[in-house]
DNA sequence: CGGCGATGCTACTGTTTTTGTAGCAAGGCT
DNA sequence: AGCCTTGCTACAAAAACAGTAGCATCGCCG
């Protein structure tokens, strides 16, 4: 697989540490945007979250959490539940404005993706 | 399985048809933020963009550059190569400011994912 | 206390995706 | 003709993911 070179800021897909790369390899892993996205408006539970993901199963989504947790982007809440980190909140700010893009960007089409 | 419920704006993980959830899906899966980002400045090459990407597999890149291609995001250059679209542009200046972002958030960090 | 439900999380099996390598046909250039 | 690049596909192996089940723990109500 000649990929993974085991550095302290090497992922998978990017063997450059550069910070967008990791995030971006973070961020390009099934679910992971829509955990954030579920995320939006306040605590969920491990189990509202699945079901907030169409019923994702929990193994990924599980694994999912405890990167972006280990990530500092989401937290266990005090009484049971996730949230997003301060840190967190701002990263699901910077990528909003995807919202209004997807609705003009779907205005004109029909079929995507498959 | 049980998803690909087979209507016209469905994919894989969101079985509801909403474009915030189906650009979600289509940008969560592997190489698509990486692709579009490494196109950010030009035409390449489809051995271009695969060396762009840390030599990923020709398969996925290939499927993912058609699947973007298919959404509009990205289209044949005229003298060979890819690059975005207009609205690939648009779509990609939506989350630029993930780039400072992340300078920044990794600026506290020295391990992540995994 | 005992039972009940919810929570966070793990195991296990089977399917799908991704990887890595090789290779093709088509075109350009010399 | 040779040689190189381009876009793209084939195929086997490895990893990720999906679905289902289940566990230990905790709060709560009776």
């Amino acid at each position: 697989m000649a990929k993974r070179a085991a550095a302290s800021v090497t992922v998978r897909g990017s063997k450059t540490g550069r910070p967008i790369m990791v995030l971006l390899d973070l961020l390009g892993r099934r679910w992971t945007l829509r955990i954030l996205w579920e995320l939006r408006d306040g605590v969920l539970t491990s189990r509202g979250l699945r079901a907030a993901c169409g019923d994702a199963s929990p193994t990924v989504v599980q694994q999912r959490v405890s990167e972006l947790r280990k990530a500092g982007f989401v937290e266990k809440h005090d009484k049971g539940g996730y949230a997003l980190t301060v840190t967190g909140r701002e990263l699901l700010q910077t990528f909003w404005p995807l919202h209004e893009f997807a609705a003009r960007w779907q205005g004109g089409k029909k079929d995507v993706a498959q």
